[in-house]
RNA sequence: UCCCCAGUAGCUCAGUCGGCAGAGCAAGUGGCUGUUAACCACUGGGUCCGCGGUUCAAGUCCGUGCUGGGGAGCCA
């Protein structure tokens, strides 16, 4: 007989009069003569009540079932006698995989999410993270339909970078080379190599060739961080476009973020409802609205202009050519507007060198996507494609521009106007699930002083 | 890296003014029951985060280190 997923057996429309399934034991309780098993195999949250009679093969082993062990399941998919569900499996034979000694660390009862965090390698097992790493996988699929749908093409970018070219803050550096041996020369390419922060640079050069492009990757920062939104080491999603410029790439952020968001409450409505009940009582509201409201979009010279006419009390005070900080970016989207906010035409010394430079000199064409809750989602231009004007703004950033021979020369051959945004991945999945700390909606968190499993 | 808070049973937490180490859940045993975070009774379970100090006496006060959390910066 064939394995079926629980999934499938609870969504079934009728009884079935032999089945097989197999999963984990979530609890066991004792009536007088059977006992009721709870199995649930990760295809979906609900468990599936079985009935094990006493009079069916090794009661007594049965009767020692503990909660996380695994079991292989036999028997008829009948219409449930009891209240709260509706179906439930009669078993014919119970067969035990393996057991769980009484130190299987998940009980039946709510844990704290810095206790699970200490148990990564088995906190799937529970309802809400099960959940969680669920809609991480449907999200990740429901990103490369949108995608693939809008005839964008997957660029695989590297992961081993040659030079610090994204400037974006601290690289973790890749060698082969012993302790103390600092001779890059001897290392295995040639040269000081690291693990990349973005693959903007690469994305470009494709986008220039194949149209709309995307990747969609692991990513690493060595900040010294400790926040509940940085990680170490996180996935994102980069668009570039070609023939597109910032009007067009901050649509092409909204269009995104409501069709991924809309994708995820259809095609995991069960697990998102826990969320709802369970974490953040506003996400459904919070969802509704992001879906169906038009996102605001808010030059920086306008923002600040918000920003100082306020009475709210702000620890960072706001001017031309600060960056907005936290404060700043959370009183708009969150107070304010209420809704998604993109900001545009940021100060250029804020801002890296790729970006274009607009016609007063002062700013550039950036933008970033701020959520109520998350902050920044989205950090994007429109890239500049002069070739003189980028090589003016890399010599004043100090740049080796040597090194981007290859980057220029996008620029000398047939350069277009092209933009494009990163998307923290971690962070769409929070601003999803209403999960506070970056470090639960990835499956093995690296932070600062951490890489346990 | 900076600021603030916390660390007590397997888990969640209480512990008053410095004076015998506690509860619920979990585990074990027994009972009851179409139960559903089942229920009832009993039993076992402690390096009070580590180190140092003050004191007749420290879970409690002081110093220091470690770990975790919240906030900030950096950013996605």
């Amino acid at each position: 007989m064939e394995r079926i997923k629980i999934k499938k057996l609870l969504s079934s429309d009728k009884p079935i009069e032999q089945v097989l399934f197999k999963g984990w034991v979530r609890t066991r309780r004792d009536a007088k003569s059977f006992s009721f098993i709870e199995v649930n195999d990760g295809s979906c949250l609900k468990n599936i009540q079985v009935i094990a009679d006493e009079t069916i093969p090794h009661y007594t082993d049965i009767q020692k079932i503990t909660t996380g062990s695994a079991v292989s399941v036999t028997g008829k998919l009948i219409e449930s006698k009891g209240k709260g569900q509706r179906w439930e499996v009669a078993a014919e034979n119970v067969q035990i995989i393996s057991i769980a000694p009484e130190n299987f660390p998940l009980q039946k009862k709510r844990h704290s999410d810095e206790f699970l965090r200490t148990i990564a390698h088995l906190r799937p097992r529970t309802n809400k993270y099960g959940a969680a790493f669920r809609i991480r996988s449907e999200l990740a699929f429901t990103i490369h339909k949108f995608f693939n749908d809008k005839g964008f093409r997957y660029i695989h970018t590297p992961i081993i970078t040659g030079s610090d070219c994204e400037g974006a803050g601290e690289l973790f550096r890749v060698t082969t080379l012993n302790a103390g041996e600092s001779d890059f020369d001897q290392d295995f390419f040639g040269k000081e190599s690291n693990l990349t922060v973005s693959g903007q640079l690469s994305a470009e050069m494709f986008a220039l060739s194949l149209g709309d492009v995307y990747t969609f990757g692991p990513t690493f920062r060595a900040e010294n961080s400790n926040t509940s939104r940085h990680v170490a080491e996180f996935w994102m999603v980069e668009p570039e476009m070609s023939f597109c410029d910032l009007s067009g790439n901050m649509s092409f952020a909204e269009e995104m973020v409501k069709n991924l968001t809309v994708g995820i409450l259809d095609r995991c409505a069960e697990d998102i409802e826990l969320f709802a009940r369970f974490v953040d009582k506003t996400l459904m509201a919070t969802l509704e609205n992001l879906i169906s409201s038009d996102f605001v979009q808010l030059p920086y010279s306008e923002a600040l202009k918000i920003l100082e006419k306020t009475t709210e009390k702000f620890d960072y005070e706001v001017g031309f050519g600060k960056d907005l900080q936290s404060e700043h970016e959370r009183y708009l989207t969150e107070k304010y507007f209420k809704k998604p906010v993109i900001v545009y035409d940021y100060p250029k010394q804020i801002k890296p060198f790729y970006m274009r430079l607009n016609d007063d000199d002062k700013t550039v064409a950036a933008m970033d996507v701020l959520v109520p809750r998350i902050g920044e989602i989205i950090g994007g231009s429109q890239r500049e494609e002069r070739l003189d004007v980028l090589e003016t703004r890399m010599t004043a950033s100090e740049l080796p521009v040597d090194q981007y021979w290859w980057y220029l020369d996008s620029r000398r051959y047939g350069t277009v106007p092209h933009s494009g945004f990163g998307m923290g991945f971690e962070r769409f999945l929070m601003m999803l699930t209403g999960i506070s700390n970056i470090r639960d909606v990835i499956p093995f968190p690296r932070t600062p002083n951490t890489i346990d499993f």
